[in-house]
DNA sequence: CAGTGGTCTAGACCACGCT
DNA sequence: GCGTGGTCTAGACCACTGT
């Protein structure tokens, strides 16, 4: 049986494009439960004149949610929610690092600050940060040590125009963000095997060309301002994740 | 300058939606280094006029390399090509099996059978099955391409006892698994940069020494048997994570 | 078979970047 | 102000699912 679209709650006087006001109204509803796992969203054409949109409207929507894994489509058949999901109020992943491991096992991190500059956004700021060009940053550049052996370099860069009043230095950045009011709520975090090249193996003690884990973060204010893009690289041999995968969704 | 749209090819007569054509079509210009990072690529609207498509058909395939992380929009300016990352990335907060997440990119996964076999446990696998020492596996070694092209190689290991009836094959791992109700249910994966042998690498057609993500997962049933332990090496230019982060994980 | 999602067309208006 | 991507409309045909 397929579910009556009128519990598909959407109020056009929202902000924002309309796909995007439906994707998280229905969104919203699968988190509280009110879609089950399983049952049957309406269908696109029915939906969009239920709403008086048009079916590409709709398909937007729907298509945002199933690229967050919260449905899924079925061709010939309908759009179903999908089991075991949601990901912002009850992450069913957790995501640990072997700093934060050897930080609970007692060893003594460190970290050395290597450089601190202002000077123009890069490209690669320009669009991890959302700036416009010519737009300036403040570069934080440190040296992360484990029982005083390097493991790994990160490169942090904020909107000058943000970070007047932080005072950056040998501290915490999240602790000196925090204390003006701009800690990060969310984050988004990408990560890859690199080689290292000459200069960052140097820093890192290893040999130029060594595997390592290339880490690219950018952090937002609950606003969802971007406040912080920070590049890191760690030894391959030093550095790991752990990821727990629960619910049913190992296909 | 923008790039002259000749110079993206676009065969009308292959198979498939013609979006995915023009996006394979770009996705491998770019692959090649015949579009180099930050260039722009051909307008929605010209590229459109150029191929005798609609624009919403040239924004579908913009539309699926942005989603692989290859291309980048950029309202009121236009489409560049990335610099520097991976290919693929798969989202941590959504755990999909390769063959799926592929599907949903529009690509051709497959996988070769590269050796199947039964043999005592090693160490590594008696640890990671919590198995006693004489105790045999079967193991399941497959190579994991896209479009053709070599990007993994994953070794299967799972207790020989618990698989006797598992027709463990040329086909999906986890269907024959749940055939006998054996599918997972929980997971745990371990990720770290390695630097690729020359065994592995010249699998993966790369150069030996190569940075590559190495996975290391182990499945669990309901009742925490443990299942299956997977090694994987998937090469580090083509394959990588991303990871949605929560307030609490931002420290 | 009827209904569904998948794809595609030929337009349109908007907010934003660039010059 | 002009061109760009971002969004949206009102249709259309196809392959597939389910009965």
């Amino acid at each position: 049986m397929r579910q009556s679209s009128s519990r598909v709650l959407y109020d056009p006087a929202a902000s924002g494009p309309a796909y995007r006001q439906l994707a998280r109204s229905i969104g919203e509803a699968i988190a509280r439960g009110d879609l089950a796992a399983g049952t049957a969203l309406p269908t696109e054409r029915g939906l969009a004149e239920d709403l008086g949109l048009s079916r590409v409207t709709v398909r937007a929507a729907y298509r945002a949610l199933a690229e967050d894994g919260l449905i899924e489509a079925r061709a010939g058949s309908g759009n179903y929610v999908r089991g075991a999901t949601p990901a912002f109020e009850q992450p069913l992943w957790h995501l640990s690092s072997f700093s934060e491991d050897m930080a609970r096992r007692g060893r003594n991190a460190t970290s050395r600050l290597l450089d601190l500059a202002h000077g123009e956004a890069t490209d690669e700021e320009l669009a991890a940060l959302t700036l416009k060009g010519g737009d300036r940053v403040v570069r934080l550049s440190r040296l992360r040590l484990v029982d005083g052996e390097p493991l790994g370099i990160e490169v942090a860069s904020l909107p000058e125009a943000l970070t007047q009043a932080v005072q950056l230095g040998e501290g915490s950045l999240y602790a000196a963000l925090s204390a003006q009011d701009l800690s990060p709520a969310r984050g988004i975090q990408r990560m890859r095997a690199v080689s290292l090249d000459e200069d960052v193996a140097g820093l890192l003690a290893v040999p130029p060309g060594s595997a390592a884990m290339l880490l690219e973060r950018v952090s937002f204010l609950s606003d969802d301002t971007p406040i912080e893009y920070t590049k890191s690289h760690y030894r391959g041999d030093a550095y790991g994740f752990v990821a727990k995968l629960d619910g049913g969704d190992l296909t």
